[in-house]
DNA sequence: GATGAATGAGTGTTCATTCAT
DNA sequence: TATGAATGAACACTCATTCAT
């Protein structure tokens, strides 16, 4: 939890020192990133990382939420909830890509919390983090499945699941180095990937939901 | 690459090396792992290392790179080239689970190159751990869909796509403490998954494959 | 180059450092020196250093530099400019070797420069250790050339490179361990030179820049 | 001292041995030589080093002692005991610079003797170095003074000192980095010195041996 | 006698954190 | 509250030497 201080500073100067941690964490990872560093790109005083935050892994507990809630806001924020749960999927996956193409290390500390060494962290944010979306999700196929617009014969949770897997595999695609080469691969494309194939990737993707949720006419 | 030294010593020897070192950088990641600590598990001394590989980084990828190939032997090693796509898919998901399960040191292994600050061996490693998988699953899927087992509307490429990302997300479902948490909070289930679960969830993703490629009877 | 932090400590600590640094060096040579028992010696943590310096041979160069300087003080600082060159030059014969009996630890640097493996050293400070002397010298012989002190047949770099060698020889024979075995078997004495050699030295070399400068009477 | 294996192998193994030692030491410095890299160079095992020699300080004074053999042979092997002082003495000068020129390696490893941190090996061989030389012209000039070539005042220690002096300053600035930009600096030229400089420059040195030692007529 | 794998003490450098100013 | 000098544990890698084959 950080300290009192931190939200004694300037607003301005607290969002760059959280931008900066964002982008740096991100680049090197938690252990790799260097606070002294962080101080540095900030414009803060090293000592004063100390002053808002109890040590490191204070600081990047509160960078990673931070993001999760930024995330948060881009990809919910403007959100109709009348919307049917085609819709909202849709924007969902839309926004998604828009922030995540803007903001890659917010995505990238999420992916990061389920790495090698990270298990501290992950029982620390994981559960907080998956459980708005899985209650989102899961509210909105019931709903809709009572309104008659999901079939009856699915299993809300495992839908729920399946949409976010899509999700966390295509937003990850777009950010992370690995995950940008296999889809190269995968999809024979070259270079960075091109808005009409996200376009066609989103489609492909609503295609699978429409599938696993849509009632068969007739 | 290994020094030479690596292959002249007992093969028991570079087992129990090999898997030990599996073990600790899956535990601890890449960075956080101490070679002198490494050493110490598998029972050589701290400069034997050395004389094995050209630093930590080579040691590295070697076990990566041996892993992936342990994968690939556990769950291709007894497929039948004959079955049909669906029964090949059902075959790799299956083998993949009972593989990740008794070795999950791999798969994090694998997840961990597209983690932060990993870009190096990103570089040298996603392309030849894909590329297998990729080209596996779209000869199989465009040899079906000349049998006519497949419709011929599909997306080769994102199919095979498609299938993958199912069987990462779920593979490391089983093995990552981040997505251990949220599998369990999408599927509302608690302590570790169970071998029910695991079969009910192969034949959702069965489902979904089936309506992904399955031709239309009419 | 030395980092800010050095010049932002108290003198006194930063004198102890550079002393202590010069004393170890001269002792056990750069590379037999360790960083971790220098910081012992000089009071200050092992980490310190590398707030004051970018890495041991910063250090070793910033060592060096300054023991010239204080060596060029020393040798230099109370000569009267119009003293003739058999002055000026007793003058700096006499003032060097008080000061390398004094300092030993900074000739012993000097001598190092030269020795195997330290081409590196040698490229960043010969030129700006040797040039001061090489310029003073000749300057000072062609001044007395002109006013009829030398004889005008000799060749001044010469006859300044001639000086520095037995200046270097000199000073050396006083304080290096094989120099000094050297000079007690050449001029068949025992322990450590007395004052009265060294005067009998002094008047010696005087007698050979005679020779080599003087106009001849006639 | 060497162990009898040494003697044991082909004389042309041990001659190979020798010689990259010597050029290895001189190119690194006894402490930053590395056995296992010498052994490679010179096409034996590692082992075998320790099956010739106690240790490595054992190799290196082997290899200093035999370059001193090797150097005394190249400049005094030839030499007419019957030639006065002034032709022996230009035949040394003459003979050293052509050696040095042709192996600097010994010279290095001569001129490291008296480098920082050496002192033990100093001990062992310093006297031995120079007792034969020391010996040898002071011999010399007093048989000539007894034959009237040299004067009767002078001091035959102090005068072979001086010689020797010159020479280990003149050949050191032949091959050292330190010594060769000095000499660049002092005497005004660039890149590598040429046969006909060092001409010159051994005249200026028998110039002053004999205004040293030669009786003024009249 | 030759080999080279094994060893582990040693070393330069980093970096999270503290604390006096 | 801000600063940045001080700290020392940690860690990757080296290398002289040994010894079983």
């Amino acid at each position: 939890m950080p300290k009192e201080t931190l939200f004694k500073i300037a607003a301005e100067k607290r969002e760059h020192l959280l931008r900066e941690a964002a982008l740096l964490f991100a680049e090197r990872g938690f252990n790799q990133t260097d606070v002294a560093e962080l101080a540095g790109r900030a414009g803060v005083a090293k000592g004063s990382i100390y002053n808002y935050f109890e040590n490191k892994e204070d600081l990047y507990l509160y960078v990673c939420r931070d993001g999760m809630e930024r995330s948060r806001r881009a990809v919910y924020g403007d959100m109709d909830p009348e919307w049917d749960v085609y819709r909202q999927v849709e924007h969902i996956f839309r926004q998604g890509a828009r922030f995540v193409l803007a903001y890659p290390e917010y995505l990238i500390l999420y992916d990061n919390i389920s790495s090698a060494g990270m298990d501290r962290f992950s029982e620390q944010m994981s559960l907080e983090v998956e459980k708005f979306t899985a209650d989102y999700l899961k509210r909105l196929i019931r709903r809709d499945m009572e309104l008659g617009r999901v079939r009856n014969d699915v299993d809300v949770n495992w839908s729920a699941f399946f949409i976010n897997s899509l999700y966390i595999i295509f937003m990850t695609s777009l950010v992370s180095g690995h995950f940008k080469i296999r889809m190269r691969e995968y999809l024979e494309f070259e270079g960075e990937i091109d808005k009409e194939s996200i376009e066609k990737q989103l489609r492909s993707m609503a295609v699978m939901i429409d599938r696993l949720l849509r009632p068969v006419k007739g």
